[in-house]
DNA sequence: CCCTTTTTGAAAAATATTTTCAGTAACATC
DNA sequence: GATGTTACTGAAAATATTTTTCAAAAAGGG
């Protein structure tokens, strides 16, 4: 289904604005930041503000007609690392994180893709988010609370 | 080797504010943010200022004693989505990006990690960097430009 | 058309990060 | 232990990113 209609069906309106920032975005081959939206779809809509490809980028966030890729330096938490290369997994409710080592299990799957692709693989971003043993205790007895608020 | 010990090695001075910082990592057990860190490093080194918190953090990144994490909402880049789940995996070169499908190769490090950690494995972020077909064969005739430099 | 509601862009606010710079402190050398 | 060099520091300002606010404009059902 067309992106516009997707908007349409899912009860917003189509709009100028919007209709510009879709066109760029379909014809994307590499990630874009709203900055660079907002240049390419300003060649389609002069007036067209970066409030507007913020908004625009949530909704089609939201219906799903975009996705998101993490730059290099996007970080925003830090932790202390274990010598060697690791991954993190983080609860989701206390965000405690450990770590865990390896790629053999990964390695399987970069060779498909290498093949898929065409791309050779040089580096990954791998980051499980989860509950931790405490957390799912707790979440287990999340039923009985209900109880109570009858 | 105490972390101390490895800023000295490389040539940074141990300080009282990169000691604070330091204590403050060392015992993290989630992602701290620069604001995080700030706030409970001062409780050890009261005239501490964010700059040096961030300034401590790329050096420690750099000897490789923090590793970051990334968060869930630090989108910096927007691509079209194909439909259903999907990864990426983009040119460090030229930045073209390309979407792959599926985790059946992930599946069994999924569930290792869980009898490991002990944590239920709910949501996971991957994203690969690579070369793209043709920037791999521009690095292949890189070599040849060296002689034009002579 | 008309009406209601959504959407828009400017401006301001809120966040996040980097640069600048003069003063301070680490530490190698004496 | 004093000294000199140089790295490091924190405040402030600059820059960058994202969100909020609000009055005007536009969408689209009737
Ligand atoms: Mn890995
Ligand atoms: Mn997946
Ligand atoms: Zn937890
Ligand atoms: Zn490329």
């Amino acid at each position: 289904m067309a992106w516009e209609e997707v908007l349409a069906q899912n009860g917003y309106r189509v709009t100028a604005p919007r209709r510009a920032i879709l066109l760029v975005l379909q014809g994307a081959t590499q990630p874009l930041t709203p900055e660079e939206i907002l240049a390419q779809a300003r060649q389609l809509h002069p007036s067209l503000g970066l409030v507007t490809v913020y908004r625009t980028l949530d909704v089609l966030n939201a219906l799903e007609l975009v996705r998101c890729a993490h730059r290099d330096r996007a970080c925003h938490g830090f932790l202390p690392a274990t010598q060697g290369h690791h991954h993190v997994i983080i609860c989701q409710k206390c965000h405690r994180a450990v770590e865990f080592p390896g790629d053999e299990d990964l390695e399987g799957l970069f060779r498909r893709i290498e093949e898929q692709t065409g791309y050779r693989v040089c580096d990954h971003l791998l980051q499980l988010a989860g509950l931790c043993p405490a957390c799912q205790k707790e979440e287990a007895i999340e039923p009985y609370p209900l109880e109570e608020k009858i």
